[in-house]
DNA sequence: ATAAACTATGGACATTACTCCACAGTCAAG
DNA sequence: CTTGACTGTGGAGTAATGTCCATAGTTTAT
């Protein structure tokens, strides 16, 4: 798959995906006999797992870190399975947070809704 | 309360706060006699949210966004209710992707156990 | 009344995460 | 074989989000 077709696939622009590549979320694809870049399927995957990420607020140093961590075996068992408890960790910490957000505007919502209903008397 | 017990009480620095003075997220203090800020309590709990809306990925705009409908009134009811359904929604999507991350996360801790078991044998 | 700690302001600087540009090579269609 | 769409590179530019600095006024303790 050449990078165009990347492109259209996972929504990210050629300079945000070449981006990535610089900065090592993604490692260096094959490249065909003229030099172009030739992608296979799993990166797909990996680059909406990097979306994902972001809009989570994870920063790409940390996206970095995690798909170093999910994707390469440089490390040993102990290290990547303390890494990743932290990430689970933080992924949990995250999740309550939203629910006390979410909490919030549901409260914000049930307040108009009983000023609706006190209007609608 | 000045700034200083601000800083301490949230765990922002001075300028960032005065920061998001200037962009709008939270409101101009009122002033003592020398001009010095003079917080009020309900500050520290906006500051709060602030932080957990950045850590989820919210942008401060959307954040901005999100307080004027959680503290102003200046917005029609159906006007609010509109965009608080939408950030419940935001938020509903932020917790199945964190869901989704964490399945990812648990997976691979769960192969290295497998792979630890096997090790042991 | 002087030093230390706090506050104010405006503006420069830094980092992150892209985004754009100029220039050049490649490929496919007519 | 030319034209248009695609690809490559390196480097400059930009928006968001702070962070730092110089300069100056205020307060508190000694």
């Amino acid at each position: 798959m050449n990078i165009k077709e990347l492109t259209e696939t996972v929504g990210l622009s050629r300079d945000t995906i070449r981006f990535y590549e610089r900065e090592g979320l993604i490692s260096s694809p094959s490249r065909k006999s003229n030099g172009y870049r030739d992608y296979d399927n799993r990166i797909v995957e990996q680059l909406n797992m990097i979306i994902m990420a972001k809009e989570l607020g994870f920063t790409l140093k940390e996206i970095r870190e995690l798909t170093e961590l999910l994707y390469s075996n440089n490390l040993t068992q102990s290290q990547m399975g303390e890494k990743l408890l932290e990430k689970n960790k933080q992924i949990e910490v995250k999740i309550l947070e939203l629910s006390k957000m979410k909490a919030l505007i549901d409260d914000a919502l049930k307040g108009m809704c009983s000023y609706k209903d006190k209007l609608a008397l």
